[in-house]
RNA sequence: GGAGGGGUGGGUGAGUGGUUUAAACCACCAGACUGUAAAUCUGGCGCUCGAAAGGGCUUCGCAGGUUCGAAUCCUGCCCCCUCCA
């Protein structure tokens, strides 16, 4: 139940060995230092838990969505997250995703992205047990002279240890000396915040281990760094990531979130379950080995788990509409309950289409009309549902295209008000006559 | 400052004058199959004109040049890497 406001009391009497157990295990990679995390949270003192973001990137996708319901459950404990805006460190870009120079963001932009990344963010963790800090307030009075004192405390030695500098300086990559700076800023905020806990996918150990010796180098108790696995994005081979296109975004819509999680592979199911649902672990293991066995289809299971990760982020409503629309229009091949709506006018010997496109620009479109009969690689073209009318004519030769459920190949079709068409196997549009419905 | 190496399609990466819209692999798209948008197999994968056959244009960091013809040779510029100082 995303969004709800926590009861208040302290979780003392909550962590139980069962509950303590599947908050060192579960979806954690590593705990630097396990046994001082573990002193902590029975001191009954309430953590203060560090998370950073970085305001260029403010989609959130199932991959963070493993810790942040981590979070979530120590936020339940009574402990505090700290959520960081990353303005500064945002102009530098993160050195792991080996990014090209990015442009800086003016204020303005990285408050707009800070506000949707938030609205994402409190879909899982509790807003009213977070505070929310912008590195400006403490790097904003900086100057040459602590900057320098921050990087004469670590070496290049160290530095190239890091798994992404020590790859990148042997394959002969650039890396720019401002990447350097990265880690140390990040590190800064941790002293900043009196971080007790930072959280990270296991690509940030280097950044999370940097805070930890700066603090105590500053006088402050070391923080502990939370390690989470990096989960496996819908291609089942590379982690999950915007810019690799194999991502489910918490914001997408239920239909579409449903359809993406039933289109990771068989063997990644299971992982999900575990890093992303409350599935208990025993039922994890009897699907186990009731895949193993053959005696469950894994689709079934796909479905339930695509349901309980779609349930997480939209109503109950929704995720039942979502399951019905995919076994419809996937299982059963059948038209949509609702094709998006492409409007078209008729104006002598050409066809106007206006449509939203597949691409998500607004356009608006001709195609030739001969003998009351439209080509239809141009009529699939301006409905936005090809990229150009190249690629329209190569999915007509490769029988891609059905027209009121009927397969269609010819050059050429009729016009039709309320007809749908449909382009492989997710693209729909229903034609409709302008100032006319049908 | 000096010496050398390199920049190829969404990615990795072949290709050193013509058969190159550029191998191969990945990603992606489509079809077949499947009670999954899994897996597997097959095909496709610059734009444009044409019903089709086929034609035109555009592409190998950028800009010029040599040549009947250039990703490939020459010149200048930009960028990256290595080594020396």
């Amino acid at each position: 139940m995303p969004g709800q406001p926590l009861p208040r009391e302290r979780g003392d009497a909550l962590l139980d060995d069962c509950t303590l157990n599947s908050l060192l295990r579960r979806g954690v990679s590593e705990i630097i230092v396990e046994q001082e995390f573990v002193e902590l949270l029975r001191s009954g003192k309430s953590l203060r838990l560090k998370m950073g973001f970085d305001p260029s990137r403010p989609d959130i996708h199932l991959g963070h969505v493993v810790g942040l319901r981590k979070l979530r459950r120590l936020q339940e404990l009574g402990h505090k997250v700290i959520l960081i805006v990353g303005d500064w460190t945002a102009q530098i870009g993160d050195p792991s995703g080996e990014s090209v120079t990015r442009p800086m963001l003016t204020h303005q932009e990285v408050m707009a992205n800070a506000e949707s990344y938030m609205t994402q963010f409190f879909k899982i963790v509790d807003r009213d047990r977070t505070e929310t800090i912008l590195q400006s307030e403490w790097f904003g009075k900086f100057n040459l002279a602590t900057v320098i004192d921050l990087t004469r405390r670590f070496t290049l030695a160290q530095f190239l240890e890091r798994d992404d500098f020590a790859r990148r300086y042997q394959a002969r990559r650039p890396i720019a000396i401002t990447e350097f700076l990265y880690p140390l800023l990040q590190a800064y905020d941790s002293v900043a915040i009196r971080s007790d806990v930072e959280f990270g996918g296991t690509d940030q150990k280097f950044n999370l281990l940097v805070g930890r010796d700066l603090q105590s180098m500053m006088g402050q108790r070391p923080q502990q760094c939370f390690l989470m696995p990096l989960l496996v994005g819908t291609d089942g081979v590379q982690k999950m990531s915007k810019s690799l296109g194999n991502y489910v975004a918490v914001d997408d819509a239920p239909k579409e979130m449903f359809g993406k999680v039933m289109s990771i592979g068989d063997g990644l199911m299971l992982n999900y379950f575990d890093l992303l649902t409350d599935a208990p672990p025993e039922e994890i293991e009897e699907m186990r080995r009731a895949t193993s066995e053959g005696s469950v289809n894994p689709m079934e299971l796909k479905k339930r788990l695509a349901a309980e990760i779609t349930a997480q982020f939209h109503p109950a409503k929704a995720v039942e509409e979502a399951r019905r629309h995919f076994e419809r229009t996937v299982q059963g091949r059948e038209a949509p309950e609702e094709a998006p709506e492409v409007r078209y006018e008729v104006l002598g010997e050409v066809c106007v289409v206006r449509s939203d496109g597949v691409h998500g620009e607004e356009a608006r479109r001709e195609a030739p009309i001969q003998g009351g009969l439209v080509a239809t690689a141009d009529l699939i073209w301006a409905a936005g549902l090809a990229k150009s009318k190249s690629e329209a004519k190569r999915l007509l030769a490769q029988s891609a295209v059905e027209i009121d459920e009927a397969r269609h190949t010819g050059a050429s079709v009729a016009l039709r008000n309320g007809a749908v068409i449909r382009v492989g196997r997710r693209r729909y549009a229903r034609l409709v006559e302008m100032d006319r419905r049908p």
